[in-house]
DNA sequence: TGGTATAGTATACAAAATGATACTTAGGGA
DNA sequence: TCCCTAAGTATCATTTTGTATACTATACCA
């Protein structure tokens, strides 16, 4: 990408694309930390493999913090890093759009069958 | 989704995901409207297939209009929607974002090699 | 008569993302 | 002794995205 500022959006979308990110982060931002199997049943649909992909992602990008408790059954944490919240403003945005967005299908299905 | 929020903000990410498609919207929202050759050559890379499927897409979502001239060669122009217009706080949010990401990987970098 | 231009479509293929399912680890309880 | 738990891995199948290349239509120009 010559353009610099195509750059810094696709930095923060390669962060928050993805089927499932988005909705971790939503749940991470609202609860504060959640373990790994309180994730899985706040995403009826995702597998463990995906789930574990996303946060590892996640941490890579210093996004979400992860803490192991050494004890058998593992317990795992996840919280969201002050970086991370960084990123609220835009799941805010998107969050607000998406509101227009419903209304806006409405209207375009209501005409449809009108 | 059980949770409707999720929904909303899902909505506004599978509109401005892909590899092209938020460009497509920069380019657009900078320069009001351009036609298909103009989108083409701003993208280096980008495939005659791919700018078509991405813009179809759009259109489909009324974020953009595609206006056909009827003359040879063909003549194509495309801009945003009011509506589309809406999204242009998401793509803020998004870049200003990307700055700070910037520096954090800037850091995180010097950290490595030191 | 044949080349050029624009905005595509058609076909085949490759790569990446996602999904389904089974397996692992080790302490505690029946 | 066997099963349960939590948080994973490992393997394979499927779906979605993206790429490459060739092809089309038709007015205009040399």
């Amino acid at each position: 990408m010559k353009n610099p500022d195509e750059c810094l959006v696709e930095d923060a979308l390669g962060i928050l694309v993805g089927k499932w990110k988005p909705i971790i982060l939503l749940h991470l931002l609202q609860k504060g930390t959640l373990r790994f199997s309180e994730l899985k049943h706040s995403m009826p649909g995702i597998t463990q493999k995906m789930l574990t992909k996303q946060l590892r992602e996640l941490e890579d990008e210093d996004i979400i913090s992860r803490i192991v408790y050494p004890q058998v059954p593992p317990k795992v944490e996840y919280s969201i890093t002050e970086y991370g919240k960084g990123l609220e403003p835009i799941l805010e945005a998107m969050h607000e759009w998406g509101k227009k967005h419903t209304l806006h299908k409405m209207e375009k299905d209501n005409k449809k069958s009108s």
